[in-house]
DNA sequence: CGTTGGTATGTAACATGTTAGATGTTGCGA
DNA sequence: TCGCAACATCTAACATGTTACATACCAACG
């Protein structure tokens, strides 16, 4: 009994713990980004945990963790709501993606190995094939890899879960956007931009190219506003 | 509903929170970051819940959040423990802090205001004085309120929760580290050397200095695994 | 003596009942 | 008609009972 609250030399496990409440976030959280479920609307626990089969506790657990991420707003003994997508919060999480991604380019060029440059090069490729085909949900998740790939590029442990919470607001709204259809073809322009930067061990243009995309972004989300407002705050 | 104050365990704190898990989750983070409960501790949900007589479930749910933010670690159906240091990770903590807070500074440095200014200014002077008298709690204080300016000047809602939170492992160490005298001093120059640099509207010699105190964290923590091998995983 | 398997134990995960509080509605009085 | 208070209703927060599972222990067996 001692021996165990102890616990001094406790095996490490790298099982990856895939419990009810680990299962019920991932759905959620995919249901939220792809927006399945629209900013604003409500989330009923009861009614998810009945649609899942599992009782409310684990759902509660998973709203809870979204809602630390941003992705959903509670407002206690009232109602739970996907959040609405909000310009200054978007904007901060721009800034944290572009401070994120920049640094870890620039750790990145200079332990650039062949094999990692052509895994995204790879990437790259898949990319224009899904652009030309037109086909979103595949160039959204090459989209992800990649950022992914950059993430881990830089050989920091825990980088990639960091940024890629970091970036779910972003996620939420590139995915609206990218059915823009000119925005696919300038995504994949400006992915092919940072490769080509990297591949030149340059960051400063890596930097400067994810700025101006960024900046476009900006504008594409003004124009969502004027066209769908409901999901947006105040 | 009183967190009693029974809970002579812990420090008694201001909880601006409202509802009890965050709460518990607030006394539960501030007593990690300060070692009262150690690294490698096995946390007792019950015990703790008991202690600050509320039900398991508040306590569960402050404890996923600190799970989250990487302070514990919980291994299912075995046991929660207090997150030991781990090098690894702490040198992604903190290559994400230098490069949120020099891209904040960036930022700050194109819109300072001399009210901000001369806030920091203040601060480092109290700085000087909590140095001079070997108050490290207090000028751990201040230290992190510093930190919370540099977020806070860049104008951009919500990111001093996020820096907050992504340097909670590295404050940890701050801490432990702080008691080592000579440290308290290192840290006070390159606090004003930045302070300067801003004022300077000179973003890169910021950032640089940032860059070279961590090379020196980094030695200190070898210091600090050798000495206390017990506190670090692997 | 080392290995194995059954079992005891303790924990987080999970299920479900209860409480407090926020909100919306209704009806009464001015 | 308007103000407002009592109340009905709904929700998340909270409490607590139950289950599944990881681990430790120990005895039986090779």
């Amino acid at each position: 009994m001692q021996i165990r609250s102890a616990s001094r030399d406790f095996k490490q496990q790298k099982v990856v713990a895939v419990t009810r409440k680990d299962q019920v976030y991932t759905i959620l959280r995919q249901a939220i980004i792809s927006s399945q479920l629209a900013p604003g609307e409500a989330i009923r626990k009861e009614v998810v945990a009945a649609q899942l089969g599992v009782s409310r506790t684990p759902v509660s657990d998973a709203i809870n963790r979204l809602a630390d991420e941003g992705l959903v707003e509670i407002y206690p003994q009232t109602g739970t709501f996907v959040a609405r997508l909000w310009l200054e919060k978007i904007e901060t999480a721009q800034f944290v993606r572009v401070a994120l991604e920049t640094a870890a380019i620039r750790r990145t060029t200079e332990q650039l190995t062949p094999e990692t440059l052509e895994w995204m090069q790879q990437n790259l490729e898949q990319q224009r094939h899904a652009a030309a085909h037109r086909e979103f949900e595949h160039f959204y998740e090459l989209d992800e890899a990649l950022h992914d790939m950059i993430s881990d590029a830089a050989g920091l442990v825990g980088l990639r879960e960091i940024a890629s919470r970091e970036r779910s607001q972003i996620d939420r709204v590139r995915r609206l956007l990218l059915h823009y259809e000119a925005r696919m073809a300038e995504t994949l322009v400006e992915h092919e931009a940072i490769i080509a930067a990297i591949a030149d061990r340059d960051a400063d243009r890596a930097a400067k190219t994810m700025e101006t995309h960024i900046s476009q972004m900006g504008r594409m989300l003004l124009h969502l506003r004027d066209k769908r407002p409901e999901l947006f705050k105040s």
